[in-house]
DNA sequence: CATTGTAGAGTGAACGTTCACATGGTGTCA
DNA sequence: TGACACCATGTGAACGTTCACTCTACAATG
């Protein structure tokens, strides 16, 4: 009776060790599954554990061990659809291999999620995912050269010394879209693109540049940025269809931005898809309900996420950073009425 | 040079102790931002801690002071952007308050998101909101007993001891919807639910079937469940129109489910809101975008958040577990073309 | 019978930090 | 000059675990 539980109902593996009378060792076998034990004595313990309502602190056991089995996911916004299908998948792989994820949203407003992510260093976490950073390249290296852990950015093409990033490979998606508009007899393609991530940005507003170029011959397309919400981006949209009248075509940096250019061609007056095609990007499920339903590049959320998972669980086993490592997913393009009928694919 | 850093780039106070050629505690003090601190001793620590990268090591502190700052926020879809708000609240609010937010989403296969929930509390949290939850109010009411720290529940009316509850008034949201339908010369409603999340789902029922009663005479209106995703939605509201063809009001769960009721409306040839008004909840953002906009009911998920956060504080400062405390909020009807011409309202 | 092996259980130290207290030095005032 | 206060800093213990040992009892072996 000397222990005294300054948390009242919080339970330590000493008070069960007590209530069974063995050591705490002995309670630490039971709960780690140890087959040293005597059936009898782990009878015993394991009703004490019930008794007690104990859980172990994985804390301490992290302190001890250095490895908490828990990673970090960090995300700019987790509203965003897009990202809550990654995390998802993330999370899935996690429970899986007995690993905990860890997700939060970084606080732009503290050093660009600088911050947040050093607060989730000091969570213990034994790995850390990225999904997408407003970060540039060179603050990221730093970060994962003194961060202690691996580290995976997805979403950005760019390869990073101490980094794996994961990411769709911009230039197929942006040949997939263009392509199909010109199939489909667009000639004057408009870019939508997202005045947010710079470093995403850049990928893939140079992506559509060659593309357009390579398909329609002309060098700079017109452009616009906004915020990626939906009325933003129908501001936004509204300029670039003000500013160029001939444009038959827009590409959105995602299908938010998509639905408001939707809305901006109604106010306009322009119908959809037969004045203008419109195509976003991610594939949300709201894109499929949307007036007209929305062509989309889709990727692969889900295997990106498992691969997510297991470079960094790799990088664990091995002991080895990672070292720029760049793994590169396929689109592809879900056809659907906002720009006309689907044309044939290979 | 006796320390041996098993994780290599991870150092600890000692490190940074002994690189400024002081003691452990001088180095937290530092770090605490202790007055008692000479400033050049001051200086000297600060240029180690850089020096090294130190990051204190959040499990160490939170094993000797019984306190991580740290709050769990566990949900059942993190991809539901209602709950992805009042996420967003409480990170905002974690945050203002120098907490830190873990976000987890509760696997539902493993003991119906028991599992996961225990899991979050050996993580060492001060507090846990759970926003909902799928376990009844007795498994509730135990875990939050053994818990050892204070738990919010949001999203569910009902009174359960050691819990603060935070939700919606359903009476109100319910007489707000009913008597818009009817005011705009709706009689026969039929009622889309959730067939997930019964407890949640039981409460905003019986609210609506009660208004539905006491405004239209119908004692029992029709009503069919469904999965809360769009396409379910639409399966299940195209059975309820088609079994019930005299309806010409369909309140949905949610936005989502809404939407797929607009859809199956499409289907089956009516027009919106002509022929059928539809109603949803939660005023996510998609529904602006809708065809036509939903009209939908709107509640305060920051306040609700904020509240949430607040509970929890409060209970851990004050040292006392909750006492199935339930606060109400009062909802809105955000009215669009999905009903029609908006009726004046007080 | 002495030796060896082994199953079951226990013990001290360590993980990285903070708390409560101790220490030594300097300044102030009677 | 002594008494005291106070400032800057250091030390041992503790938080709840696990690791690497050690210890005891008993069975098997020669």
């Amino acid at each position: 009776m000397t222990r005294r539980p300054k948390v009242p109902g919080r339970s330590t593996i000493i008070d069960v060790a007590e209530e069974a009378d063995v050591s705490r060792q002995t309670v630490s076998r039971v709960v780690a599954n140890h087959p040293r034990v005597a059936p009898e004595t782990r009878l015993r313990v394991k009703d004490a554990i019930e008794k007690l309502a104990y859980r172990p602190n994985r804390m301490a056991r992290a302190l001890v061990t250095r490895m908490s089995l828990t990673f970090g996911f960090a995300t700019v916004d987790m509203q965003d659809l897009h990202f809550g299908d990654t995390c998802a998948g993330m999370q899935a792989a996690a429970r899986e291999h007995g690993y905990y994820l860890v997700v939060t949203e970084l606080d732009t407003n503290d050093n660009g999620g600088m911050g947040t992510l050093e607060t989730l260093l000091t969570l213990g976490v034994d790995g850390v995912a990225i999904f997408p950073s407003l970060l540039d390249d060179k603050t990221l290296e730093q970060f994962a050269a003194t961060s202690g852990c691996p580290v995976v950015v997805i979403g950005r093409e760019s390869k990073i010394p101490n980094i794996v990033s994961i990411a769709m490979d911009e230039t197929a998606a942006a040949e997939l879209v263009v392509d199909h508009l010109v199939e489909g007899g667009k000639k004057r393609i408009g870019v939508l693109m997202n005045e947010m991530f710079p470093e995403v940005v850049h990928g893939r507003y140079v992506a559509l540049q060659r593309a357009i170029e390579h398909h329609t011959g002309v060098e700079s397309p017109p452009v616009e940025a906004g915020h990626p919400k939906i009325d933003e981006g129908r501001t936004a949209a509204r300029v670039l269809l003000e500013k160029n009248p001939d444009i038959d075509a827009v590409v959105a940096f995602n299908d938010i931005m998509a639905m408001g250019t939707l809305l901006a061609c109604g106010d306009l007056g322009l119908r959809v898809p037969r004045d203008i095609a419109v195509v976003g990007y991610d594939g949300i499920p709201f894109g499929a309900v949307a007036n007209p339903p929305l062509t989309t590049i889709v990727q692969d959320s889900i295997g990106m996420a498992d691969a997510a998972f297991m470079a960094l669980l790799t990088c664990l086993k091995d002991g080895s950073p990672p070292d720029g490592e760049v793994l590169l997913w396929q689109p592809e393009l879900l056809v659907r009425a906002s720009t006309g009928l689907a044309s044939p694919r290979t």
